[in-house]
DNA sequence: GATCGTAACGGCACGCAGTGCCACCAATCA
DNA sequence: TGATTGGTGGCACTGCGTGCCGTTACGATC
């Protein structure tokens, strides 16, 4: 065979050749099915060993998801840089961008993935237990925030759970409709309209009176509205 | 083939080897880990063959797992027997109920499946899994009965998502305090309480003007919190 | 009670995932 | 030039999960 490309250890060695494992796993998976592919085909369509495979992903599973480390990191960081008295609402919006950004920013390779979640099981499982540290995640950050209410953690279990199901409803739906660029303003759009849901405070200090007022006759809509619900 | 008769070993003799599977997992998995014990380990403890255990179950992961199959068949049911005007609220807490069922049931069991939940990656992965699987199974029923409500797919979701959470809450809350029987109402209630936090109508038809008036003091009180929100 | 059919059982072998080990090679440093 | 460092890949091994098949036990039928 020919002679292996031999990479330094450079940092954009590394990135590349993870890039190559990534590539060749979702094209092989696509085409030829996720059990019908060994993680010695990814490997040596990536010009690798099969060895150097698991040294970039833990697993077979793996290699198809994008990079949950850092985002996860990047929203805790949002987290960790908010001010104690912030608003809890905006909070967790502004800290769910980061997931947003993961997948509105590569659209084709999102589609891939999200085709192969729908259709293997193992990838399903795979993405439900990935998404699951997200809501971990959200669940401490707001526990802390919240401790000291009646039921605040409930609340806090709630809202994270809240706030991850509507990141995830809003990205499946721009999927779903084709992954389009245009459309990434309108999927975020769609995940912020999850604030009026939330158990938690909503917005800045409240010093309209008439803003109480129309909150006020909108929750005794509600309130009436459930006799004759559809 | 018509009737569901008994061939073979019948369905006591299927029950009693699979419930000997179970035991000797927990046990096995407990004692010495879960990664140092082998399919043969447990098989051999529950005297068994190997090939008998993964007729029993897909894996060794699912060993602990409760029979969630039947439990997903139960909530289901409760959808399907339900009024389509029913409230939403009431119903998706009636629905859950199957579930606490299944873990308050079996408190020392449950323990042990939850210990082992917590300290093992891969039965935890497995158990998002699973919970994934009740979070979808709300999310096609309310989006059902949502379907022509502003962002009702939305709601559903989030929905959805809030009550599986509030049950999980529930449920670690009583598992942690030790699974005391006598907490079993206690936990219930717990899980009741998310009711306040649903985007989804709460009530039958509310004729107590009070009872509207102490929701609107509770929301009024909500609404000017934030300004002061720890 | 003898026979037949069916379904579960258990053993065997196979493919593949994932891991420990180690020799190898390239880049950097003394 | 020699030593060090760190990524690489081959090899071997354990264990999961599955297909296959002969065997066994139970129920049904006569």
């Amino acid at each position: 065979m020919a002679a292996p490309v031999r990479r330094g250890r450079s940092a954009e060695g590394r990135a590349e050749v993870r890039g190559d494992l990534v590539r060749a796993a979702l094209a092989l998976f696509t085409e030829h099915g996720y059990d019908e592919t060994t993680v010695d085909d990814i490997a040596g369509a990536a010009g690798v060993g099969r060895r150097t495979f698991f040294r970039y992903f833990r697993g077979k599973e793996d290699a198809v998801s994008p990079d949950h480390e850092t985002c996860l990191a990047r929203v805790d960081a949002v987290f960790e840089a908010a001010h104690d008295t912030e608003p809890l609402a905006p909070l967790v919006l502004r800290a769910a961008d980061p997931v947003f950004d993961l997948y509105l920013g590569r659209p084709a390779e999102a589609s891939a993935r999200f085709a192969l979640t729908r259709n293997v099981a193992a990838l399903r499982d795979r993405e439900a237990a990935s998404v699951d540290t997200y809501r971990r995640l959200f669940g401490r950050r707001l526990r802390e925030r919240l401790a000291d209410r009646p039921d605040g953690e409930l609340a806090a279990a709630v809202t994270a759970a809240s706030v991850v199901a509507a990141h995830n409803h809003a990205l499946r739906t721009w999927l779903v409709d084709g992954a389009r660029p245009e459309a990434r303003d309108a999927c975020r759009a769609a995940f912020r309209r999850v604030e009026t849901m939330l158990p938690v405070p909503r917005d800045r200090p409240v010093d309209d009176l008439s803003e109480i007022t129309t909150r006020l006759e909108r929750v005794a809509a509600r309130l009436e509205q459930p006799a004759t619900q559809p």
